[in-house]
Order: C-alpha cells, then structure tokens, then sequence
DNA sequence: GTGAAAGCGCTAACAC
DNA sequence: GTGTTAGCGCTTTCAC
C-alpha cells in the first residue's frame, strides 16, 4: 500500500473554526457543532432547540426563527449517538442475508433500505455466512431496533440467541422459531402450476436440488412439490431428491455439485427443480458438461426469477418472487413492530415465469 | 397485513426479570444489564469493570474473575451507543454503492463487510440511487466513522458535501474530488489485450457503450479504448460510443437502450465493449431482438466478471476484476486512515476473460 | 412558552 | 491496583 501525504491538511484543517466561534474542548477530537453552541448563537435554551428540531413543543416563530438560523449557520446535525441513548431507540436495523452477492437478496435488501431511509432507518448488513453468534452479540450492542432475517441459514441461530434478542427488544422478523413477525412468499399456485406445466409436457420423473436440509426447514417449496409428484402422477423416488449438504449453500456451486450426484444415480431425469437460480445455473453447467442439451435432454426449473435469469443459455422457467417487495413489506413489519409491539404475518403471492429451459420429456 | 396477538407474551415477559436483581428504572423500557449492575454485583466499580472488558488496564486476577462471573450472569453486552457517546467512534462505516443488486456491488460489500465485522465495525448500506444530501446528513448525524463511496455516481455529492465530510472527520475512499483515499482497478493490460485481441480477430469498427458521462468522471476504461483504436488501426468514430444519460445508470436496462441507439446509427459495428456485464447483458439482448448472432454478426464484451457472465448465451467474454478484494482493501485502508490519519492509494490489477461472446469479425 | 437540570451507559482522567 | 467522578450530546420532566 502507497503512503501519500494527507492531502487535507491534517491538523492545519482540523483547526480551520469555519469562522464559528465554537468551543473546542478537545483541540484534537472531531468538532462539531452541538445544540449547545446552537442555542447560544440563538440566545436560547438547549431545551428549546431540541423542541424545535424534533418539533415536540410549540415554539413561538421568533425564537423558532432564531434557533433554525443557528442551526443553518453552524450546518448543525444533530448527533443521533447521543439521541439513542437517551431514546433508547437507535434507528438501526439489521438484515442477515446468506449471501449478498445473489442479486436475490440485493433485491430485498434494496426495498428494505428504500423503506427504512424513508423513514430515517439505517440498514446494516449482517452476513450469515459468519459467525452468528457475534452478529447476535453486534445486534445486541449496537441496540438495534429490529431485524429482519432474510436468510435460509436462520437455524444457525440458537432459540437462545433468539430470546436474547426478544429479551432486549429487538424487532424480528422471521427468526427460525416463529417469535416474531413473520413474511413469506406463497408458492402454493406457482408450484402447482410448474408441476402440472411438466407433467403435461409429459415428465415423469423430476428431480428436486436442494441447498439446504429439507425436512428441518420446513421447505414449503419442496411440500409443494411432493405434493405434486402425488397429484400428478409422477414417479415417487427419493434419489430424485439431493439435499443440501453442510456447510449449506445455494449458490452456483452448490447446484452443480447437487446436479453432478444426481447424474451419478441413473435415474433417468427429465427435469430438475432447484432451490433457487443461483443453484439453478450451477446444475444447466453441470448439466452441459455432461453433453446434454437443455431442455431436449434434461429440461430445468430455478425459482427467484432474478434479473439474469432472463439471459442465461437458454433462458431459465422459474418462479419469480416480487424479492423488492419483500423486502418493503419486511420494513413496514418491523416499522409496526417496533411501535406497536405487535406481530404481523404478510404473505406475498408469486408466478411461475415458461422460458426455454422447459420443454417436452424425451421420449 | 394480518396481524395476530403478539406471541412473546409482551409485557409479561418484559416484566419477566430473568432471576436477576436488576433494578428497573423504567419498567416500559428495555432492561438490560448494564455496567452498573456487574459492577454491583462484582463487588468493584465501574471503571474496573471497563478496565476488564476493554483490557485497558491491569486488573487482579481475583477481580477479573469476579467481573467476568457477573458478566455472564447477566449475559452482559456492554453498550457500544453510550461507548460512541464518549469515545467518538462509532466503528460505523458506510458504503456507497449504485445498486446492491448488482452482484459486483455485491462483491464489494461482501469483502468490505468480511473485514469490518473482523474489526468489530458494522457496515451500513446507503443506496446511491436516492438522494444523497440525506444520506451526507444520515452519515454525519450516526457520526460514521468512514465512507467507501464505491459508486459510479459519486459525481452526485457536491464538494461541499464532501467536504462536510472530512471536516467531521470521516474516512474517505474514492471520493469524486480525490479528498480522501483512492482505490480502483487498472485496466491498463487487460484493456490492451482486449483491443488487441479484437483487432486480431479483424474487427475495425469497436464500439464503446457507456452507462455514464465519459469526459467528466474520466472513464480509465474509455480512454483506453480511445487509446486502443488509435494503436490498433481502429475507425475512430464518435457514432461508435454511446454515452450514458441522465438518470445515469450502469444495468442492463442502460444497456439495451444503449445497444439500440448504436444499431439505430448504422456504424456496421462489428464489436462492443460495455461499461459492465449488467450492460452486456442488456446489448446483448438488444442485438438478438434484430436477429443478429452473438458473436458471428456483433462480438460483446463486458466488464466486472460477476459470476453470471460464464452463464450466459453465449458466456460473455469480459474483464475480471477482484471485486471482493477491492471491499476488503478499501476497508483496510479506512481502518489505517481512521488510526493513522493519512491517506492512501492503492490500485488492483485486473485480468482478460475471453469465452464465446467474441469471435471473428464478419466480412 | 421557556429554561434548568437530571440522567441515558460509558470512558478516562485523577485520586487514593 | 482500584475507585470516584466529570463529562459525551441529547431528551424530558418539572419549575417558572
């Protein structure tokens, strides 16, 4: 790494007053203007400053005229540090996410942002692919308002991480254990949809990738999706199904590590569902590597309908989720949550989107 | 939104003093163990207390003992608001990214959080797409102790902006004004060999699509491209570059738009080049709508490498830049620049990925 | 309508 | 080695 000179000026800048008349009390610290400097500038109390910013007591025009001068002269913000404490409120949220280089996520964790920014919220990032237990403790520290866990690695936290948070406060939407708020996706439609889809293109045996462990997550995709293996006539066969192996994941990797067991049992697929489009495209690699075509050979399904599922070779059948929304819908919840002390559940529907990865079982 | 009684029990549990003896100034509020109470319960001060959390001074064996007994018994987590309060650092930094649901923003964060949460720093996401006098406002307000502006609209923050910035004393990282510290890619060789590869292959006519205005934010990769037609015997022609427009933006939306604009001006192009892969992605659908093959018609190169372009139709040949890296590094430098108060320069090398999505000039 | 002052939980002198 | 205490900048009773 290349040293260079500051180019501020370093501590000829700090010093710089900006011609206010601000008191410095430390010389070497950050100085910046406090409402005290405010209401001396607008000969006012720092009572009445704080009840003109925050607009919580009426103030006559006069004073008020003053004090929002001040404010502008010193470019005066008020230092929210200093107001969670004494509010208790931090205005900071948190999202766990597996992974927020799948656009999936971006997705949600854009709209949430959208809300939260609105509002005067801030959104940290909290990445479940480290250790949870210090994201709980960084959660619990940092006094967030809520959280919103966007992860299919929720069962990494303990239901004592869990009531730890409760315990302090914390807004939660979908924790693992269902003790706060919950929102999800309905995939009951589209999945009936994609499966009679196959089925009439003539499938019979479609197999399901899986990221994650099945039965202790509940999956309701793959519910869904024995259920209609059942409804539709299709064949029953559990070497059809490759679960997710620990670590778990549900990236490219994992979908053409998952596809490649699956080519290994022989058992003549025709299709293939996924966990989501990451994994997806790791099995139409897998796939292509092994020579055959997409989808005259094997035909395959993602879900998520992220943006680049629209481009790939060939364009990937899934289910699109509205993911922006999501992650709104998820802000509001914890925006509610946080005032009201109350639980909400919001399902949200999805569609099932025929591109050309699907087509006609080989006879 | 349905809502349903509240699950947790609310104010019984809140009540609920979890065996300890606590002393509940306000019951309404949050309780949580406080320094105090470990402390009182240690039989010590508080400062003692502090010393043995922060390791900031030597405290007998005996003492230690009994402070960390008692903050286990409360499951003590000391409170990083109050700690900022005094000691003016948040180790709250911020990145400034386009759209997070562009993977290679994905990427940087992901490497920048990895850092951070390693260093007990919290990354908080400001999405650039809003309007950033408010976010300079959330930033000074939560007293962040640093900023990776990791956008290419930094152009949107005047320089007073920035400049509200370094007099509080934030860490900068690639600010529009060059204030602060700077990291980027070199695209030096690999832009090179991509030219060179291109007119290797007989292409003359290279056009060069841009999501963002080339002359003010001095576009390295563009001058390049200027550099390599005049090297390589090129046509020069300003019909073969397509700026971005306002609202400026790098998706793949800007780059069928842009795709579009370029076939509109019949410049028989033979080759793109794209500000990104999300561009690409966008050209090349614009370029299949007219019925033209990728790459036996128009040969399309990207930028980035975000996973998604091994998959797409055709894989798309692009430049590969590590973008998690880029994260991590602009972290180390805001931490050094946060202690060291200096700034720093560091620049990452980059790669050429050739795959299908460029061939052959047509004749 | 406005101001004085207590207190949020912590750190960092400074005493002892 | 350990404790006391004065702030950090803000909100919020409670007087006036």
């Amino acid at each position: 790494m290349h040293k260079r000179e500051a180019m501020s000026g370093e501590t000829s800048s700090l010093n710089d007053n900006n011609g206010s008349n601000l008191k410095l009390k430390n010389e070497t610290k950050r100085k910046v203007a406090t409402r005290e400097d405010v209401a001396k500038m607008a000969g006012v109390s720092v009572a009445t400053v704080s009840h003109v910013i925050n607009n919580t007591k009426y103030v006559s025009q006069e004073l008020r005229e003053k004090v929002i001068e001040a404010v502008r002269f010193y470019n005066y913000k008020p230092n929210m540090v200093a107001r969670s404490l004494t509010t208790k409120r931090s205005n900071h949220i948190g999202i766990i996410v597996n992974d927020i280089t799948n656009p999936y996520y971006g997705e949600i964790a854009q709209g949430m942002e959208e809300i939260a920014h609105k509002h005067g919220y801030i959104v940290s990032l909290c990445l479940a692919s480290g250790d949870s237990e210090s994201y709980i403790t960084s959660i619990l520290e940092r006094q967030m308002d809520g959280i919103f866990m966007a992860t299919t690695r929720s069962y990494d936290f303990t239901r004592k991480h869990i009531e730890s948070l409760v315990h302090s406060g914390v807004a939660l939407v979908n924790d693992p254990y269902g003790i706060g708020s919950v929102i999800k996706f309905n995939y009951k439609t589209a999945m009936d949809n994609l499966m009679s889809y196959l089925a009439g293109l003539g499938h019979k045996r479609v197999a399901y990738l899986s990221g994650i462990p099945l039965k202790s997550t509940g999956d309701q995709r793959f519910s869904l999706y024995e259920e209609g293996v059942e409804k539709y006539g299709l064949v029953s066969d559990e070497n059809l199904v490759v679960e997710g192996m620990y670590p778990y994941s549900t990236n490219h990797r994992a979908g053409y590590d998952a596809m490649n067991i699956l080519l290994s049992r022989n058992t003549r697929v025709t299709a293939v569902l996924t966990t989501n489009d990451y994994m997806a495209f790791g099995a139409m690699k897998a796939i292509k590597k092994t020579g055959l075509r997409i989808p005259e050979d094997i035909s395959v399904a993602g879900c998520d309908d992220i943006i680049l599922a629209e481009y790939t070779d060939p364009p990937l059948t899934t289910i699109r989720v509205p993911k922006k929304e999501m992650g709104r819908q998820a802000m509001y919840i914890i925006l509610n949550e946080i005032n009201e002390k109350k639980h909400y559940t919001k399902i949200i529907d999805t569609d099932l989107v025929i591109r050309e990865s699907t087509g006609p079982a080989k006879t």
